[in-house]
DNA sequence: TGCCCGATTAACT
DNA sequence: GTTAATCGGGCAA
């Protein structure tokens, strides 16, 4: 029986629970699958939405860890995050791609397309496949329509810059399941 | 108020 | 490899 995720899981640091997700499984209304690639923002990051202070659209950021904060990115795609750390911190993890295992055929409607290397793999997709809007912004994470499972078996992590930023972009805060098909870009190096 | 640009994607060449 | 699509946050004026 896989163990659920509860909020003190969240209640750590972004650079624990970043690769902690490596492997674990998310579901919306039953559709979703592993997390293979995450990349963590901390409080202190010029790249961190929370960087300049608390605004309306970063609100949840600063509040209460395992919680989703859900973002417009570049006025066209849905981003997920889930927020970590002690409440305050202001830190988050982005979900950047998941391999698909349930609920194929809704992601692939809601999609438009058939191949399903392509259905999660970035994370405008993968809010677009599971039907994340700014309407999922500030819910609870151990609760519907979010399901999070803790990863059942070991695997292996890559590390590597995170992908489409300009600030702060050389720290090494994304990670991804080794040798995954489903990652939005591969990593640089896989050894 | 106006302007710039981004934690992106897809459709081009 | 390049670029358009599209919108709201953040900052200058």
């Amino acid at each position: 029986m896989p163990k659920r995720l509860i909020k003190s899981f969240f209640s750590r640091s972004v650079h624990e629970v970043a690769p902690d997700l490596i492997g674990a499984t998310l579901f919306v209304n039953g559709v979703g699958g592993r997390l293979v690639e995450v990349e963590a923002y901390h409080h202190t990051d010029p790249a961190a939405h929370s960087y300049r202070g608390p605004t309306e659209r970063n609100a949840v950021m600063f509040g209460p860890p395992g919680y989703a904060y859900v973002y417009r990115s570049y006025g066209i795609h849905w981003c997920l995050n889930f927020v970590c750390e002690p409440k305050g911190s202001a830190s988050a993890v982005l979900i950047r791609a998941i391999e698909p295992t349930e609920g194929l055929a809704a992601m692939r409607r809601r999609r438009g397309l058939t191949e399903e290397r392509l259905l999660c793999s970035g994370p405008g997709r993968l809010c677009q496949a599971l039907g994340i809007t700014v309407r999922h912004n500030g819910l609870a994470l151990d609760a519907a329509p979010f399901e999070l499972f803790a990863r059942q078996t070991d695997v292996e992590i890559v590390v590597g810059p995170r992908i489409g930023i300009t600030k702060a972009a050389e720290l090494p805060w994304r990670y991804g399941e080794k040798g995954s098909r489903y990652l939005s870009k591969p990593f640089r190096r896989e050894s």
